[in-house]
RNA sequence: GGCCCGUUCGUCUAGGGGUUAGGACGCUGCCCUUUCACGGCGGAAACACGGGUUCAAUUCCCGUACGGGCUACCA
């Protein structure tokens, strides 16, 4: 069931790696979309030359990509509404600056970033902290509004640099309603002239984002809630434009809080905390400039995206976990909440956890098989697999299946002394002796026989389980963390159980 | 400062004029298990405050407080 007119994007600026917060926005586009049977787009918005980062675009595909969020339009995706890039699109823009300036709907102005700054500094020393550029002060500025029509032409014809700024109607209001907030105003007297083309000719994010919509029949525009203050300004440049029939629905997102303290989640509290705070790694000449994502710390894509989809949205049932697809069928705007969420990274693990044990231990020695080798340990497909299927329970973070049984795979390394000194006997010995003997006799080494074996064994020499158990476990995996022993015997096999307990007794033995 | 938005357990949230205010994470007790986990059963823990409206407000309205966002030729 599709719906051609329903169309949203997801519009990030490549100015650095994309944060979980803009992951989440995308997501909430993607899933609007898909429950809609609408189209997917994403938009990247360059139209700073100054804070361009390369690698970055290339980062937010890499980005949705992993989260399983793959636009249906976009650059080099294609689609009929392109191109995709606004730096691409720098042509159209100007064009619909200039009319608006035609209709008398904007203005240029002359005013430098130097005037602008002194204005500031003067306004400043008379005791107004904020200078606006509005439609009271734009009288007293430098711009086609005061200067005489042949100054601005002479201006113009001389290629002198100019901005052209929207010229807010005075004392009116603006409204609109918002899907998630409902309806939301602004006087037209609090609203500044914004700019809308800059004097390089590219236009700011107002114009951009307002003509795109517009050309790319966005249906609704879903992004955070740090743009609710200047939707006035697109509601007015919608009307300006002549485009207020088919302006898009807006719905803005609650803002992803700090896990600690106060204000918006930003990269930096990633480093500070030692949390992921993006969807995958970013690269970077400097040290402090790198950061290591959800993936690289162990998360699984669909944990990230059910954890991220709860953070500020709830089906209004008791079921916790969703995968996309279910997402997509559950999701509604109405269901989003209006106060912000606070990062919560204990939530994010319960998920991951809640993935991983959901996992089948074939999948799961997929994706842990590069983890292995990247620890240099060799293992054969059945065993890893058989290895996951016992570790699977015991696993938060990926990396966790490498770290938690390492003596699997390397041998025991360390043994845990303190149990040892308080479980060992000397007289323990001929009994490890005769247990050693007992395995090496034994064909079946599933876990089932070894453990009616053992338990016999212990039985016979009117043993307490406790007197060998403990110890065993420690003899084969040097501490007394872990999957249940027969299981272990039974992964390790006959010639390392044995060897590992001949091992083991000696070092016992010295302790 | 101005404008806009928000406020239910520590956190994410459900709910909604009359409920024992529900769930999840985390914390915690017990059980399972002679390990660690998983799992199961319990527990502590919330309607920011003040006024209205109403027979009745956590729920509706208004204030206050607090929190957040915006306030660039950045997005």
């Amino acid at each position: 069931m599709s719906n051609k007119n329903i169309r949203v994007r997801f519009a990030p600026s490549p100015t650095g790696p994309l944060h979980i917060g803009g992951v989440r926005t995308a997501l909430y586009n993607y899933l609007f979309a898909k429950k809609m049977g609408g189209t997917f787009i994403l938009r990247i918005e360059d139209t700073d030359q100054g804070r361009y980062v390369p690698g970055a675009e290339n980062y937010i595909v890499e980005s949705l990509k992993w989260c399983g969020l793959l636009p249906e339009e976009g650059p080099g995706i294609g689609g009929g509404h392109g191109p995709y890039r606004q730096s691409e699109r720098k042509a159209i823009y100007g064009k619909y600056a200039h009319k608006l300036v035609e209709n008398g709907k904007a203005y240029y102005a002359f005013d430098t970033p130097e005037e602008l700054n002194a204005k500031r500094e003067e306004e400043r020393a008379k005791g107004n902290h904020n200078f606006r550029y509005d439609n009271v002060t734009r009288n007293e500025m430098k711009n086609s509004l005061t200067l005489p029509a042949a100054e601005t032409a002479q201006k113009l014809a001389a290629g002198e640099a100019f901005t052209i700024r929207l010229k807010v109607p005075v004392g009116g209001a603006v409204s609109f309603q918002d899907l998630v907030r409902g309806e939301v105003t602004f006087q037209t007297d609090d609203l500044d002239d914004k700019v809308l083309l800059k004097a390089d000719g590219m236009p700011t994010y107002h114009m951009a984002n307002i003509v795109d919509d517009h050309l790319m029949e966005i249906s609704h525009v879903i992004r955070g809630e740090e743009w609710l203050s200047s939707t006035g300004h697109h509601v007015l440049l919608y009307q300006a434009l002549g485009w207020e029939g088919t302006m898009p629905q807006f719905a803005h997102l609650p803002l992803i809080l700090k896990p600690t303290g106060k204000g918006k989640l930003s990269k930096r509290d990633g480093a500070k905390l030692g949390i992921p705070v993006f969807p995958i790694a970013w690269e970077a000449e400097k040290e402090e400039d790198r950061f290591l994502g959800f993936r690289e710390f162990g998360f699984l894509p669909e944990a990230v995206i059910n954890f991220l989809a709860f953070l500020g949205w709830n089906p209004g049932t008791e079921q916790e976990i969703f995968s996309l697809e279910e997402l997509c069928g559950a999701f509604s705007i109405e269901k989003i909440s209006k106060g912000g969420a606070r990062f919560d990274y204990d939530k994010a693990k319960w998920y991951n956890q809640q993935y991983i044990q959901a996992t089948d231990a074939a999948e799961l020695a997929k994706i842990v098989r590069p983890l292995m080798e990247e620890k240099g340990y060799s293992v054969s497909d059945d065993f890893l697999v058989d290895y996951c299927e016992l570790m699977r329970d015991r696993v938060v973070l990926l990396p966790e299946f490498v770290s938690a049984g390492s003596y699997f795979f390397e041998g025991v390394k360390i043994y845990d002394d303190k149990n040892i000194a308080k479980r060992w006997k000397p007289e323990l010995k001929p009994v490890f002796e005769a247990l050693i003997d007992l395995l090496e006799k034994t064909d079946s080494f599933e876990a089932v026989t070894l453990e009616r074996g053992i338990k016999d064994f212990i039985a016979e020499r009117e043993l307490k389980m406790g007197q060998v158990f403990p110890l065993l476990r420690i003899a084969l995996a040097g501490t007394m963390k872990g999957p249940a022993v027969f299981k272990m015997i039974e992964l390790l096999g006959k010639t390392e159980t044995v060897g590992r307990l001949k091992t083991a007794i000696e070092y016992f033995e010295k302790n």
